[in-house]
DNA sequence: CGATTCTTTGAAAACAGTCAATCTGTGTGG
DNA sequence: CCACACAGATTGACTGTTTTCAAAGAATCG
């Protein structure tokens, strides 16, 4: 038993054999840092699980600003939700921060799992429930707090992943530019 | 046939019969303007389809300011999607800014839906990801418009909506106060 | 009409963005 | 091993936007 089967075994109620099956599906893909794994322009076809490392999904708008629309370190899940589900060009990059070995699941191999194994599609309609949350969490969060409350919960929540990245990368996850935040945390610090 | 039956026609590839089944497993409420829905702490236990009206769904900060999540205007959908799935006490209130007739659906009589008609399913499963995706679309939004863009998308894609509702629940919808949306607006006004 | 809700406006203060310069640490190639 | 380039972070001065507070005008409804 490996790493995924390991996340899997305690994330849901499958048999061994089923979370073999479910491992065996997958391809693999290692990636460097800074290297891309999707393009804008081109279409979402897998589902991606990171076992090491960390990405991020990113848009970038007319004026060329980046605007970070999620991270994702070990154990969690990489997507670009919309092009996978309509099956259109991405807005979206993804891309690697760190050296990242990850899992591949198309759409087609996804559908015969479910097929297979009702369990496993509701363990994915688990997780699809909980991103959809925390999307509107976020959105309150964007449309009802100060960026510096913004800042505090994305810490709090986000302990390990704030630590490995950038600061301007969580500056363009809150909506803020690189000079608030610094000045954000600044403050934090002549508090202490 | 109805309303919804035309909706549910339209929208999927159900059997008159499958469409009828669907229709009476609803129970129907009617709301008053101003009365309200869900409130927060209750366990939002329904989907809400919206015959005629208008709802809001919106939470309350700490300091009492309001945000507004959504509004839900005819042949749409309403529910507080983390009560809902969760089964914990919401954070939200739904109320309606019309007179407004609605239909509704607990969580089980969904589930016996779903399992008699895997189509139902389907289309269920296709609104939900249409609705992660607009949520998506949304954060983008927050975090990389300013409030003038906000505003314009908002009305170009809401161009009903935004006529019957009061111009400090769009503000509060779109994370702005009421002052600075009417003085963006009052700009526009001036452009013609 | 009177009360309530909603919208607008003005002035000041708080906040965030921009631009430019500097400082820091990291890592690569000579 | 050092020098240099590079990505990232910080700081200051300035500009622009948004909020806040207070007041006054519309609009709506019983």
């Amino acid at each position: 038993m490996n790493q995924f089967e390991h996340y899997l075994r305690a994330q849901t109620q499958l048999t061994d054999d089923d979370i073999l099956r479910v491992r065996s599906c997958a391809t693999s893909l290692t990636v460097r840092k800074r290297q891309p794994v999707l393009c804008a322009g081109d279409v979402c076809r897998h589902k991606l699980f990171v076992l090491t490392g960390l990405l991020r999904v990113y848009r970038v708008g007319q004026d060329g600003t980046e605007s970070v629309m999620r991270f994702s370190a070990e154990n969690q899940w990489a997507i670009d939700h919309e092009s996978y589900t309509t099956e259109t060009p991405s807005h979206c990059y993804i891309e690697a921060l760190e050296d990242t070995t990850l899992l591949l699941w198309t759409k087609e191999t996804m559908n015969e799992l479910f097929a297979a194994m009702p369990a496993f599609r509701a363990f994915s309609d688990r997780l699809k429930d909980e991103s959809h949350n925390k999307s509107l969490q976020r959105i309150f969060s964007n449309i009802s707090h100060s960026a510096e409350e913004k800042y505090n919960a994305f810490v709090a929540e986000n302990p390990t992943v704030f630590r490995r990245v950038p600061l301007h990368m969580v500056a363009s996850y809150l909506g803020v530019t690189r000079e608030t935040l610094s000045r954000i945390r600044q403050k934090h610090h002549q508090l202490r």
